[in-house]
RNA sequence: GGAGGGCUCGCAUAGCGGCCGAGUGCACCGGUCUUGAAAACCGGCAAGGGAAACCUUCGUGGGUUCAAAUCCCACGCCCUCCGCCA
């Protein structure tokens, strides 16, 4: 959530963003009469309960009649505070409401625009050229077949559409994946984390992905509890209610989890393959730091993603993602895509994003500071999210004979410097 | 699933319906003493809102009462024992 002292002193600034990102604007207006009868309500009830306070002492010490006196003012009292409690309890629970619907504020250097309005920061490495090598691609489901790797077929017949088994080759790839993820990760300072995949409702509802991402998450009736869709569910909630102490650096996390993800409305898109799936597996990275050094914090994720991805040695660009495609939490967002030759297209493969005090602010993670308690602000970042890493390192490193050449970095994880048909 | 016990300021504990927002010990911070440290002694030390007065918070939510940490109800979590189980 944003911060109730911005809204009272430079409601534009988050009027731009809302804006920016296509959302309510009006919703600040909103916000600001809300806060408004919100205080008036709770300076009411101090003042009643104040005179209760009072009263009630003395009722205490007097005597006969004067007690008996004192009695019944009190008791008139009482019917007022009860009154002005609720009334006060009823106009948070609305500023609440949509203090909650309002988006962090978008980075002033964050493209403005729609998902198709990224920025590309950089392009690294060159796409190969298959026609000079002789040979047409051929995609990951493809590869997977021969080299007994994937098996979409299969996935299907037993756990539905999206879903896939990784076996053989497939398998151990993601154990080297994330062997070097995790490897990685350590020597940055991270500390691994397997985090709790089912979490309760305050947990989801505190990293923000009860908002509009609510429709992609699964939840479990029965016990009220969410399966996550990423490993910073789990990370952001660890410290909830928590004050850290961050003054000798940023904590950093590197959870190893599956994620789950109910893809609800993407009927069309990527039905082919484990580009878009409902079950994988993720390292993901997560820091708390001061706030001013999260945008420092954000350079280093960004650094850390490409850095794996030149171990994989696959073509790749860094986008700014637009305003209008950022997640609520974030002010911005860097998304690396892969260079998919069967595609001929960049796609998606990691993420970071940096959410200054907006998700601390939620889940209650503070930190001391010389004027009071203050939120810390939080970043997250997708180290390797193994599909779409084997989609990349497949058909990049795919020979015209359906092998594979294991990128150098994953051979002594591995044990093998090639993958060969089965 | 069954039977008990518990949940109070970082930790451990005390707490008669009004003098309890709350005592004590440990930890922590500052000071005195010391060449330095320890010990001892003195002082400080929960969080949030508010300029302040003041208000809120003793697992959570309800209720009783003029007044609730304290009484009643429901729920949650933790621990012990029994059953079942990877």
């Amino acid at each position: 959530m944003i911060d109730l002292k911005t809204l009272r002193e430079n409601p534009d600034l988050i009027r731009n963003s809302q804006k920016a990102r296509g959302e309510d604007v009006g919703l600040v207006d909103q916000l600001i009469a809300a806060d408004e009868a919100r205080r008036l309500a709770v300076n009411e009830f101090e003042a009643v309960r104040a005179e209760q306070n009072t009263l009630s002492k003395s009722v205490g010490s007097a005597k006969g009649d004067e007690k008996a006196k004192l009695l019944e003012s009190a008791k008139e009292l009482a019917a007022k505070v009860k009154a002005a409690d609720s009334k006060r309890a009823e106009l948070e629970e609305a500023s609440k409401a949509i203090l909650l619907q309002i988006s962090n504020i978008v980075h002033t250097d964050t493209p403005v625009g729609g998902e198709a309005d990224f920025k590309v920061l950089e392009h690294i490495g060159t796409p190969r050229d298959f026609a000079a090598a002789g040979f047409e691609p051929k995609d990951h489901v493809e590869l997977g077949k021969v080299l007994k790797a994937i098996d979409t077929e299969r996935g299907a017949k037993v756990a539905g559409s999206r879903s896939y088994y990784l076996t053989g080759v497939g398998a151990l790839l993601e154990f080297a994946m994330v062997n070097y993820a995790i490897q990685l990760a350590v020597k940055a300072g991270f500390t691994p984390v397997i985090p709790p995949v089912l979490v309760k409702p305050p947990a989801m509802e505190g990293t923000g992905f009860l908002g509009q991402a609510a429709e992609n998450v699964y939840h479990l009736e029965e016990d009220d509890v969410y399966l996550v869709g990423t490993s910073e569910v789990p990370l952001a909630a660890y410290h909830m209610d928590e004050i850290l102490d961050v003054d000798n650096g940023p904590i950093r996390y590197a959870g190893y989890s599956s994620c789950f993800r109910r893809e609800a409305g993407t009927y069309g898109k990527d039905t082919r393959g484990i580009i878009r799936v409902h079950q994988f597996d993720k390292v993901e990275m997560f820091i708390f730091c001061k706030p001013e050094e999260a945008e420092a914090e954000h350079a280093k994720l960004l650094q850390w993603e490409k850095d794996f991805l030149n171990a994989m040695e696959i073509p790749y660009r860094v986008i700014d993602v637009a305003s209008g495609d950022l997640g609520s939490s974030a002010i911005r967002k860097f998304d690396c895509e892969a260079w998919v030759p069967t595609q001929n297209a960049y796609r998606e493969v990691t993420s970071t994003s940096n959410c200054t005090e907006f998700q601390a602010r939620r889940l209650n993670i503070r930190h001391k500071t010389d004027d009071g308690t203050k939120a810390v602000a939080t970043l997250n970042g997708t180290l390797v999210a193994i599909p779409r890493m084997i989609v990349a390192v497949l058909e990049n490193h795919q020979n015209a004979d359906g092998s594979v050449n294991v990128p150098q970095a994953l051979r002594p994880f591995l044990g093998m410097d090639t993958l060969l048909p089965a």
